[in-house]
DNA sequence: AATAAATGCCGCATTAACCG
DNA sequence: CGGTTAATGCGGCATTTATT
């Protein structure tokens, strides 16, 4: 009995090709930075799930130990069990909670998502198969979920932040299949070579697989711009396209392009330069004047910092301002000091700077209209003005799509796709923030109190640098729609 | 005129793109 | 991970067109 492991390897199953390469080439992994942050938010829930069932015990990290610590807690009288650890035939589980119930035990799987997924139920099953086959009298088999309707309270209070949804049903239907799935896992665990499963759905859904740079590189190549697979909504066009083996725009007649924004990216790839039409100009001229370029930066904490706050809620703590009017260009700014809720200094702020008169300009309206709509309910005496703001918003998203397209744009009309094609100069790379989930990052680390003054003030450089930017690159987008004809 | 096949359309579900 | 929006996909149904 070598080498104690979880079955959640043995899970791996949906690929054998990939639990293969788990057991035999773990260096071949690519594990890239957004994981670590993505189980350390699994870990915090786990944590409060914890904190929700006092008077339990946590079972070591040690497997060997935590199989021991589990066997004596079964003895003594019941109490929530943390990491319980259970073996059978050579099958380990760790269950998040067991709870002790009048006649036996509940057992909890605790995950950071909002619902129940189809992919979660497989764990339950087979952990649930260990259990019953070493004799634990379970009494209902759950999922707890985060309940994204929770409010919180404040003062650590988060009764009520997970849904326990019963799963027992669905488990227990699953049941008989779990002896099939670990021998077949056995048998592709003793395979002398890797299996040759082939690139599919599985190495992307529900998650990108942390083996696919070794298993389909192609995905990884960059796309050529004349290729068919950069055409947005492509879908069965694509495909089809690609079956019938004609992957070059310049090959293709415009005929086949129903979608208006595929015939413009076809002729643009056909004329190998960028196109943009008159239209986005006399947009941009039909704007008053002064003209209000903004930004917001937020952080969605799964577990409610703020009293008032949902799990995943975006709270703002940031903002960019670039005015532009007839006789030049200035900048405002706002970033929350990280000590206490940002929502009512943000919105404060801004509302000073943003006057009452002139367009208020975003890249992409929805995000940014959303929060506004959210401070106005948050604050009802500021609602009014806050609605005045909402009127003004002007996006410069969707004149971006209908109006201009560049061959290295590859198909996409983000900001930071159409940037470098208008401005290079103002490229985000080398900067110390340099996208939406590095200010979080960034901003997380300054509330964390153990950061020092030094890196709080470095940080605070890059989140404004960069949100700065942010709003210096719509100025430039906009003069740049603006040429006259 | 009757029937079958092709086309069009509506409403709902799913996917894709965007922001953080 | 969440939410918003818009495009696409698809089943079912009606209408049109082709076939006999």
């Amino acid at each position: 009995m070598a080498g104690l492991s979880k079955s959640r390897i043995l899970l791996n199953l949906q690929c054998p090709r990939r639990l293969w390469l788990k057991l035999h080439r773990p260096e071949l992994e690519h594990v890239d930075k957004g994981m670590d942050t993505r189980f350390a938010v699994g870990d915090q829930v786990g944590d409060i799930a914890r904190r929700l069932h006092p008077g339990g015990v946590l079972m070591d990290d040690d497997l060997r130990t935590a199989l021991e610590q589990t066997r004596a807690a079964m003895g003594q009288t019941p109490r929530p069990l943390f990491e319980a650890t259970f073996q059978h035939e050579g099958t380990l589980v760790r269950a998040d909670l067991m709870l002790p119930d009048e006649n036996g035990w509940r057992m909890v799987e605790v995950k950071s998502s909002t619902s129940v997924k189809d992919y979660h139920l497989n764990d339950a099953a087979v952990q649930t198969w260990v259990l019953r086959q070493q004799g634990v009298p379970l009494t209902r088999i759950e999922l707890a979920h985060i309940n994204n309707q929770f409010v919180y309270p404040g003062e650590g209070h988060y009764q009520g932040l997970l849904t326990h949804a019963d799963i027992s049903e669905s488990v227990q239907n699953m049941q008989a299949d779990v002896r099939t799935w670990i021998a077949n896992a056995r048998a592709t665990a003793g395979l002398d070579a890797e299996p040759d499963i082939p690139p599919g759905k599985q190495c992307t859904d529900p998650f990108e697989c942390s083996f696919r740079r070794h298993c389909d590189p192609a995905a990884f190549e960059p796309i050529p711009p004349h290729s068919v697979r950069i055409l947005p909504y492509g879908g069965n066009l694509v495909k089809g396209l690609l079956a019938e083996g004609k992957e070059d725009l310049r090959e293709l007649d415009e005929g086949i392009f129903a979608n208006p924004r595929h015939q413009r990216i076809w002729r643009v790839i056909k004329q190998g330069q960028a196109e943009l039409s008159p239209e986005a100009g006399e947009a941009i001229r039909g704007l008053g004047w002064p003209r209000y370029y903004i930004d917001f930066e937020t952080i969605n904490p799964a577990i409610p910092i703020w009293t008032g706050t949902r799990p995943y809620q975006q709270v703002p703590f940031q903002w960019s301002c670039h005015i532009e009017t007839a006789d030049g260009l200035k900048h405002a700014a706002f970033l929350a000091d990280g000590k206490g809720d940002p929502r009512r200094p943000f919105i404060e702020s801004l509302l000073e700077t943003i006057g009452d008169e002139g367009p208020v300009i975003v890249y992409n309206a929805p995000f940014e209209r959303s929060r506004l709509i959210e401070s106005a309910e948050a604050f009802p005496d500021l609602a009014v003005r806050i609605q005045s703001v909402i009127d003004r918003i002007f996006d410069l998203l969707p004149l971006s799509r209908d109006h201009y397209y560049h061959p290295d744009m590859l198909g996409s009309w983000s900001i930071k796709a159409v940037l470098p094609t208008i401005a290079p100069e103002l490229s985000y790379e080398g900067m110390t923030v340099a996208h939406g989930g590095a200010a979080q990052e960034a901003f997380a680390e300054i509330m964390a109190p153990e950061t020092s003054e030094a890196r709080r003030e470095a940080l605070r450089r890059g989140l404004l640098e960069y949100c700065e930017r942010d709003t210096l690159a719509m100025v430039r987008i906009a003069n740049f729609f603006d040429v006259r004809f």
